[in-house]
DNA sequence: TCTTGACCTGGACTCGGTCCATCGTAGGAT
DNA sequence: ATCCTACGATGGACCGAGTCCAGGTCAAGA
């Protein structure tokens, strides 16, 4: 994730505090944070961050393809971290747990020209649904 | 459609103008409307419907297993009266066009045991994400 | 026709997210 | 090391989608 900040700055981007503990906020595998989960763990680190500037940031961050936003339901937007490797998500239908998962095939495959109705298709996101253990 | 209300009626639900309304304006194949989209078009025919009898009256009919939420952006959740025949959807990024499509395999056999991780793993939803014809 | 409890209404409220005027500061220029 | 300035941060108002609630209405059984 430091070389998120690296990127950042061949952008031309300024390298702010505020940017900095975003990006360390969502290091590591399997965080799924909502923006104001992300808001709350900054605030640790900087007390003064505005929810307006997390907002910015993960925006930016989406557009530049170093996170991917996942609305699993009608809720808000959670914001996974592992753009780089593509996967799929399992969700609790409960509790809302997500996991991260790799299914074999490929499902745009699976989609016949026909099915297309002369869209240009260039992706397919898949959410598996269910209890997961604790909730079962 | 109208065995929807026959089968509201078994239940013991009372059927109202209103509810005849909002079944009549989801009726018809490859149909996404938003709540609020359903409350102008019933109001057309009932003006003093409110918004929160439309939301009250879709709730039920999802919870019954007539119409499925379908939820492609952050934004308004869209309702979708063909439940009946599994299908999955393809959504225009730019304009939002939401089409009906019936992709070959299933994408829960491609969901290894070791990916599953105890879940009960009961659904999964595609969705393709692509440029329609008059976007592209 | 009467009764009654389920249903509808409209307005207040919540939540997630965006906008904007203003202030602050990163980092290049000197 | 200091200055400048445009980009970024702030926080409070605002917005859209959806929920809640007290009170009025009415479908349908007796």
């Amino acid at each position: 994730m430091s070389d998120l900040l690296e990127r950042l700055r061949g952008r031309g981007w300024r390298l702010t505090s505020q940017r900095r503990v975003v990006a360390e906020v969502l290091d590591g595998d399997h965080v799924h944070l909502t923006a104001d989960e992300v808001h709350a763990r900054a605030a640790e680190r900087l007390p003064e961050i505005s929810r307006a500037t997390v907002y910015n940031t993960l925006g930016e961050m989406v557009l530049l393809g170093e996170v991917m936003e996942v609305a699993t339901d009608g809720r808000a937007k959670r914001y996974d971290p592992n753009a780089h490797r593509p996967h799929q998500h399992l969700v609790c239908s409960r509790c809302g747990t997500i996991r991260d998962v790799h299914p074999t095939g490929d499902p745009l495959a699976d989609l016949p020209a026909q099915e297309r109705f002369g869209f240009t298709v260039a992706a397919a996101e898949v959410t598996y649904r269910g209890l997961c253990p604790s909730c079962s």
